[in-house]
DNA sequence: ATTTGCAGGTAAATATTATTTACCTCTGAC
DNA sequence: GTCAGAGGTAAATAATATTTACCTGCAAAT
């Protein structure tokens, strides 16, 4: 009774709806507001009234992906032990979350970055909570003797994020498959111990 | 006589040069074709003269400074010898060009992949022909005995390509300073012997 | 049982931007 | 000399995003 009180209007819903379904099959940028109001079954007025811009919903959208993700991210990591498990894991949910979620893998890797708000908007905030969340296993490890202590936190994490990102890539642009396990074993591997022999 | 022979006529180079400089001030999708017309001071008509559309400017802005890139890369990997030194070198060189090339990163790492165009244009190609060059050195030192032999060599790709990216990322979209010899020297370093002590 | 405020929704006007069209003007090869 | 074609312009048109004014049903307050 006290949880969700909030009722979602029905015309809202659809307009969600409709941006994922199109965004699966097409750019953002592509998408027109009358795409967008015709797949809804909805006026292009509506959006307005929900949204600010076009923009605004492709964030909300961004958002409600996000929200799940870091759901799942916080109970995976509960009742890992030691920085290496941590990171493995963060590292294999993130990879199959970009495999499997590809609207969202497509939204954040390939929408939002060109814009300015993007960087102002609810949906970079749990980003940085994400990043905060690897930030924290990272300097755990460096505490704890499990990683290196001469390589800065920031580098770590951009290795981690960027190699992750890069690989899911493909899969987000040209829907080349990838094996979720293999990418994670292989990414983890080559992350903690390098590429020299 | 025989190089160059082709003159680039006074609009086009306008044309060119004022989207530079608009891109570095405000983002593709924020620019208006009377945006730069007025920069170049030249007529909205003189541009589709000589350019599809909008995105097909941004990929000719794009294809230019890629040219510098690779006729500086080929130059950069003259007399050296060893995979790893190669890796290193190109690992710097990449650095240093996003970081003293705004402009060029803020292109490829925001602007460019959001679009299926981008993937035929001129451009992209000479994006896979340096993806070839990294592969190369990749396998070099695979075969040499430098690199583990374990690791797909394209997952090492992503892997470098992922990191020295999303190290330069926050440059691009917040212009904050990198050290180019710092963030190369720390990136090779994690790469090559990985983040466990 | 009315009224009334207001959330959900529509339809059409307007504003903004991208793109096309028709034309003008100079120049250098024939 | 002319004339084809490159460089360039100005204005019309098309495509889209956004705003405006309005309609409708319904859950309180009177």
């Amino acid at each position: 009774m006290k949880k969700t009180e909030v009722i979602i209007p029905a015309g809202k819903l659809k307009i969600i709806e409709a941006m994922r379904t199109l965004l699966d099959e097409r750019t953002f940028e592509s998408l027109t507001i009358s795409d967008i109001a015709a797949t809804a079954g909805v006026t292009e007025g509506l959006i307005y009234k929900y949204f600010k811009d076009k923009r605004d919903l492709l964030h909300h959208v961004l958002k409600e992906h996000y929200e799940h993700f870091l759901v799942q991210i916080e109970r995976d990591l509960q009742g890992i032990d030691g920085a290496v498990n941590k990171l493995r894991k963060i590292i294999w949910s993130s990879i199959e979350r970009y495999a499997n979620h590809r609207v969202f893998a497509r939204i954040i890797l390939l929408e939002v970055r060109n814009s300015e708000e993007y960087f102002n908007s609810e949906a970079y905030g749990l980003v940085k909570q994400f990043n905060r969340i690897l930030l924290e296993i990272i300097k755990e490890g460096i505490a704890g003797g499990e990683f290196r202590d001469n390589l800065p936190p920031a580098y770590i994490r951009n290795a981690i994020f960027g190699t992750i990102e890069h690989s899911c890539l493909n899969r987000a642009i040209f829907n080349e498959p990838v094996s979720t396990n293999e990418a994670a074993r292989i990414i983890t591997d080559l992350l903690l111990n390098g590429i020299k022999r």
